[in-house]
DNA sequence: TTATAACGTTACCAAAGGGTAACATACACT
DNA sequence: AGTGTATGTTACCCTTTGGTAACGTTATAA
């Protein structure tokens, strides 16, 4: 029983310390980009030394990758939750849409976002680069079904999904949680855009 | 009149070595990135040595300066071009999306539209950002035009350039005028998205 | 209590890469 | 032709930084 308990708890330290370094990391990149911040600056921010990451992490790439797998399952999950509602597609789409923005003021999440397929280890990258078109192709595959059911025009679903996506995540770039624009201002914006364009009809 | 033709020969050839620089430089950073870019690589492009490049640019970031400024030259006499035309707003925002796109195959404004407001030097970092804020105040001046003639619909005009700026500049993340998505087609879908966006009404 | 594994530190290395000094050559202009 | 300036090269420096080795220290399990 204690054993257990006590085997529990030094797991759950050490997962509990990846995750503050990646959280820190991934705001430092984000701050100043992956090559500006050093090992020292990020092990400093958890005052600690450099060879101390060394025992959570495998290398400086490696936090890019261990960033990328706690976006990924994130990301995942919120659609396996907006996708299994008996709604029309274009419904799920805009579930989809308010979900993802949510996700945008995760660091984690917008490291993921924004330095997806560059990791250097070629490995690595072409396997990111695949992990982003795999959530590109359940995008896709929500505008199917709402082309199918007739609640999403006809259109080129591929480019669409690229379009929005990359469109979402460009958000990563500018939005501030604390700045002047509310999440609701945005998300109500960018689901009119999605929804009905700028057109007055 | 020899001395002034001679002259003007030299500085010819100079800009035009300076220009190519900049697009094997551009096109450079968009492969591998800034940091994964050396001054090295890029002067063996030029069959030259990395010395030589000093003669042309000031340091490293300043190639990316060098790049933002041509590319908002091209950007900005762009927008002139449509904005000048006696149209809606609406068909000014959609001659503009066209030319935009259009621009989107070029290194060097790729280049700038990836790198811009990331220079180390803070100076010319905040400098960038507020060249990319008159972007965006010109695109969102475009918006109101098509707001106040009605012909486009009411709507958060700072958010929609925003979203729109970031929605096109993510097309060079991914596009390559070799791939298999047409230009014509990109543009299309893009501008039946803007317009009209997805869903059936 | 004690052995062992987890966790952390200090001190160091090797490579990369931006930048420069000093020197060589080609070319324009008198 | 000859002189200065534009253009290049070789050789070098120096800082940064990712990564490691070797050495404590704390805490867990027997």
């Amino acid at each position: 029983m204690q054993v257990v308990q006590k085997n529990i708890t030094r797991e759950e330290k050490r997962k509990q310390k990846l995750d503050v370094i990646l959280r820190n990391a991934a705001k430092a990149f984000m701050d100043q980009g992956y090559y500006r911040t050093s090992l020292d600056d990020i092990a400093k921010m958890q005052n600690v030394t450099k060879p101390t990451l060394y025992y959570y992490i495998e290398n400086k790439e490696d936090i890019l990758i261990k960033c990328e797998e706690q976006a990924l399952l994130r990301i995942n999950t919120m659609i396996d939750s907006v996708i299994n509602a008996q709604k029309s597609g274009f419904e799920i789409l805009y579930d989809f849409i308010k979900g993802y923005i949510g996700l945008m003021t995760d660091d984690v999440i917008r490291c993921h976002v924004r330095h997806r397929g560059q990791m250097e280890n070629e490995q690595a990258a072409s396997n990111s680069i695949k992990n982003h078109k795999e959530l590109e192709y359940r995008v896709r595959e929500i505008i199917r079904i709402g082309i199918k059911d007739k609640s999403i025009r006809n259109c080129n679903s591929t480019i669409l999904a690229i379009l929005l996506f990359d469109s979402l995540n460009g958000i990563t770039g500018w939005y501030k949680s604390d700045g002047q624009v509310k999440e609701d201002e945005l998300t109500e914006e960018v689901l009119a855009l999605v929804s009905g364009g700028v057109r007055v009809v």
